[in-house]
DNA sequence: ACGGCCACTGTATGCGTATGCACGACCAGG
DNA sequence: CCTGGTCGTGCATACGCATACAGTGGCCGT
């Protein structure tokens, strides 16, 4: 391995000058830098991470905190985010929350991250309290746990779903059930809230028999589409927690033999890139995820600078697409 | 944050006594192990990785370097991967290989990886022998560049291609397009090669004009789809290089109007979840994934605690899986 | 001409852990 | 009683980089 002592040696200067003139430290002479630098690409050197982590007491690495590695949505965060911060000379390591918070925390510390993406934070989760206790920054991504204050990117569900229940009540559908997300987490509590108070403005309220709630993923779907299909007198539409969600239903829609948007209409939320398939054409709320995910990482890495920045939180906005799950019900 | 010093300290021992005690040296009484534990629980002490890594030149992280983040492949490669990797006691970060090789062997040194897994090599890149010239462990995954030998987990296609094709064949059809994968990659290549091999033992060619290549993703299968079966004159199936492939494909189709299976059939290799779903339903060649990236994460750790074992190279049977794309090509 | 300041560079040291080596204690054998 | 060995522990140091601090030399002002 090729160390800033051989660049030293090579450029006839001492070791610390190197990593000085190599960081541009204004205190290097620009003649000295210079040769520091051919010295530095004639060895083909390049700095130590772990060298440079372990003197300036932390590392450029940032963890990303997810329980379902499988899940398409996060696919859709993990690649952006890994880009940017890639760009901001970060690297992305994968956390993934077992059970215990203890653990990921000292994980944090035990590997010198420099600061953790939240993003499947439950409303009760003890993580960021504790990573608070520890002084490890972090943002909450998508989700958050706001007893615990900290840089947030969030989607504002109330545009997007407003604008979506006008579609399906407008159609004429007046039984809609719905598979919402769990309750502990604040994603899922806040869009079953804008569903049931959008609802409730119409005079619509869920019938109880026609509500499930379950986890963000494809099982929950499906298996909540085919209790609320399968009777004899089901809902004529069923909004979605997301669209993994839906993607669940609809699949139980297809085995069950109910036609979509035929008997029944479909909603979800994301807008992930499966759900414009033509073997799909999920009407579903759309925001910018992308963008989230790029945004999420460079609030991470300012606030790993600047731990005591004002708090930032982004919210953004969403916007209903009609596809094509979505149409007037059965006369 | 809590050293092995402090830790020291409470036990009444040296720092040093602490580190052997700790990694369980039986150079150290039990009795001294014994109070050094106690302290450091007491303490709550977890060792730096950092510190470590700096120490015995090496981490306990190693990298998956792959191009297509978006793509639900690698979901489900990084998912097994990373659940092994961490019941190994390492972590895993993930690395894009931008179109130099240079930067990641670099990368790799740099931040101190202690090994890689290739999972998206192509046969002429030179990663592998700069891995290779700088000592940096690493295994394929899937696809390989026999020219480095080193440790590889990849499928054997045949058995699964080749009742694939006793199927498509056997059904009727004789007009065979496919959408292959790059020719620069072991797995496009092998593939492509099965497929010829084993169509030619049933007397049947692939037309010039039926054949695309492109990437593994599904823009090239959506693409390749709608240029084979927009014609006046398409093949009766076509063969996909991958399950992303194939569903790019069968939503082309559904795009242009053209049934599946009615009109066209369609296959693909992976068996992917998705493959699976009732709107799907996907005839393809599948394997344990699951199983592959495990074993590759394994290996590595083998590899990097014995850098001079002799390579391995596991590999995966495949076997058909007859669902609904492939039928009898219209009378 | 000399004090003082600035600009630059080197020296020394620290980050937390691992490890070669030396040392002391203790025991057995001669 | 001394020698030689073993066992357990501490000491010193290394890993690669960053940084506080201590110089060194030159230049300017008086």
């Amino acid at each position: 391995m090729i160390t800033s002592r051989d660049v030293a040696r090579l450029a006839g200067v001492s070791q610390p000058t190197v990593s000085r003139a190599l960081r541009d430290d204004p205190k290097v002479s620009e003649a000295t830098k210079q040769r520091v630098r051919e010295a530095a690409t004639a060895l083909g050197y390049a700095p130590n991470a772990i060298g440079r982590a372990l003197s300036v007491g932390r590392s450029t690495r940032v963890g990303l905190v997810v329980t379902d590695l499988e899940n398409q949505f996060y696919a859709h965060v993990i690649a952006p985010m890994h880009q940017e911060l890639e760009r901001l000379g970060h690297e992305l390591v994968l956390i993934t929350e077992s059970s215990e918070a203890a653990p990921v925390a000292e994980h944090v510390l035990a590997h010198g991250l420099c600061g953790v993406v939240l993003a499947t934070t439950t409303v009760d989760s003890v993580l960021p309290t504790r990573l608070r206790d520890r002084g490890v920054p972090f943002v909450y991504f998508n989700r958050t746990a706001l007893a615990v204050p900290a840089d947030s990117v969030t989607v504002d569900p109330e545009r997007g779903v407003r604008d979506l229940l006008a579609d399906v009540v407008g159609q004429g559908h007046r039984r809609i059930g719905a598979i919402f997300g769990p309750r502990n987490t604040s994603t899922g509590e806040q869009r079953e809230q804008v569903v049931r108070a959008v609802l409730d403005e119409y005079g619509i309220a869920l019938a109880h028999r026609d509500v499930r709630h379950g986890p963000f993923d494809f099982r929950a779907g499906h298996e909540g589409a085919h209790a609320l299909l399968d009777g004899d007198d089901p809902p004529t539409a069923v909004l979605c927690a997301n669209d993994v969600v839906a993607l669940g239903a609809l699949n139980a829609a297809a085995e069950l033999g109910v036609a979509v948007p035929g008997d029944v209409s479909v909603a979800g939320f994301d807008d992930l890139p499966t759900s414009s398939w033509a073997l799909v054409r999920l009407s579903t709320v759309a925001y910018d995820l992308d963008a989230m995910s790029r945004e999420a990482a460079r609030l991470l890495v300012r606030r790993v600078d600047d731990p005591h920045a004002e708090p930032v939180r982004a919210v953004y906005p969403t916007r209903y697409i009609a596809r094509a799950t979505v149409a007037a019900p059965r006369a």
